[in-house]
DNA sequence: TAGTAAAACGAATGCCGTTCGTTAATGGTC
DNA sequence: GACCATTAACGAACGGCATTCGTTTTACTA
C-alpha cells in the first residue's frame, strides 16, 4: 500500500480526472477523484493542497490544451484570432466556467493572453490611458459569452416572454451551441469594428457628460 | 417555542439576511442565516425548500430594488439605461454574483428585461434574424462587466505582466470600481455605437440632439 | 548502508445541508 | 365558543463533504 514503485498519482492526474468528472457531471467531490483513480480521498492531499488548487489547476490545464493563436496580417484579424481562442479555451469545457467565475484568481496563462491583447491594441493605435479599459470590455464580452454557452437554453423559453416581437426573435434563433457560436461572433464584429474607430478624433457617441 | 404570536421569519427575512451575509462575507451558510434571525436551521425549512432556494429569491431581490428604466428620446438612450440599469442590479452586490452564475436560472426578472430590450431593438430597425443574436451579445457584456466588478484587483497585478506596454497602461488605470465603471461605459459607446450601424451599414449613426 | 523524504492508507474531525418527528399556538369553520 | 387542520418553531439525527493527522513501508540520496 505504501509508496508504490511507480507513483499512482500526479497533480496532472488529478487535474485530468477532475476535469473528466466536470465534463460529465458538471461538479467533482474529492472522493469522486479519488475512486476515479482508484485511491483514497487523503492520498490527493499528497499532491495538491485542496479543492480549490484542482480547480486553479484546471484553469491552467484548459489553456494549455488550446493551440496559440497566429499573427496575422492586420491587427484586427490577429485580435479576433486571439479573443477566439481565449473563449474557446473555455467553451471546450463549459461546465467548468461556473466554477471558475466562482473564485477568479489570476492565472499566468490569462495575464499572458492580456499582454498579447495589449500588443495588438498598441499597434492599432488604442492611446495608453485608454487600452485597459478596452481590454477589460473585450475580456468582459468573453466571458460573459463563455457563461452564455454554459448556460441552459432554458433561458431562452419563448413561454416566459410576453413580448410578441422577442417570442419571434427566439423561434427565428437557433438553439444550443450554434446560437452561442454566432452571436460571439457578431459581438466580435461589432466590438473590433467600435474599437477601430476609438484612435481617430471622430468619437460615434457625443457622449454622456 | 413553539409557533410564536408573530412568526420570526419570512421568505423576505431570510433572503435579506443572507444577502447581507454575502455582501459582508462573500458567502454564507444555513447556520449564519439562522443565527442572524435568531433562529435554528431547520426552522428557516418551512419557509424555503433549500439553500438553492435562497440564492433564487436573491436574484429577485436585488432586481426588485433597482428602479425601473425610463424611456428616453432616442433608442441608444433607452437601451444604455436599461443595460446601465442591469449592470447595476448585480453592482449593488458584487460577491453574490458569481453565486448566480454559479447555477444559472430564468427568472422572470431578466426575461422581462430580455422583453424590454427586444422592443427597444426592433424600433432601432434590428432585423428579427438578428434580434436575438444582439440581445445575447449585450447579455454576455453586461454579466462579464458584473464579474468584473467581482474580480479582484489583484488580476490587474503589474508585476504580473511582461509587457511594458501593460505595465504602463495597468499604472495608468486606476483601481477598483471607478475602473470598472469607466470600462463598462467604454463598452456601452463601442458596441451602441456599432448597433447602430447594423440595419443599414452606410447609414451613421443618429446624433443625439 | 543508513537516514530522510515520499506516497500511499485508515481513522477521525468538524461543518454543512437536509429530514423527520414533536410540540403548541394560530386561524378558520360550524 | 369549541373543534381541528395548519403553521412555525424546535431538537436530534443522518449522510456527505473537505480536510487533518499519525502510521507504514517503500524509494531515493549521501
Amino acid at each position: 500500500m505504501p509508496r508504490p514503485a511507480t507513483p499512482k498519482l500526479s497533480v496532472d492526474k488529478i487535474t485530468r480526472a477532475a476535469l473528466a468528472l466536470v465534463d460529465a457531471r458538471g461538479e467533482f467531490t474529492l472522493g469522486e477523484v479519488a475512486a476515479a483513480l482508484s485511491v483514497r480521498p487523503s492520498s490527493l492531499y499528497n499532491h495538491i493542497a485542496g479543492k480549490t488548487e484542482i480547480i486553479e489547476a484546471m484553469r491552467a490545464l484548459i489553456f494549455a490544451e488550446t493551440p496559440p493563436a497566429p499573427t496575422l496580417p492586420t491587427w484586427h484579424e490577429t485580435l479576433r484570432a486571439l479573443l477566439r481562442r481565449y473563449r474557446d479555451a473555455f467553451a471546450r469545457h463549459p461546465r467548468l466556467i461556473p466554477m471558475l467565475t466562482a473564485h477568479t484568481v489570476s492565472s499566468p496563462d490569462v495575464v499572458h493572453m492580456y499582454d498579447d491583447i495589449a500588443t495588438v491594441l498598441h499597434t492599432a493605435g488604442i492611446p495608453p490611458t485608454q487600452l485597459l479599459d478596452v481590454i477589460t470590455v473585450l475580456d468582459s464580452f468573453v466571458i460573459g459569452s463563455a457563461l452564455d454557452i454554459a448556460a441552459p437554453d432554458q433561458v431562452w423559453d419563448p413561454t416566459q416572454a410576453r413580448n410578441p416581437i422577442l417570442v419571434t426573435a427566439i423561434e427565428a434563433a437557433g438553439q444550443g451551441r450554434p446560437r452561442a457560436d454566432r452571436a460571439f461572433e457578431l459581438g466580435l464584429d461589432l466590438i473590433l469594428s467600435a474599437v477601430a474607430t476609438l484612435p481617430s478624433p471622430s468619437t460615434p457617441f457625443p457622449g454622456t457628460g
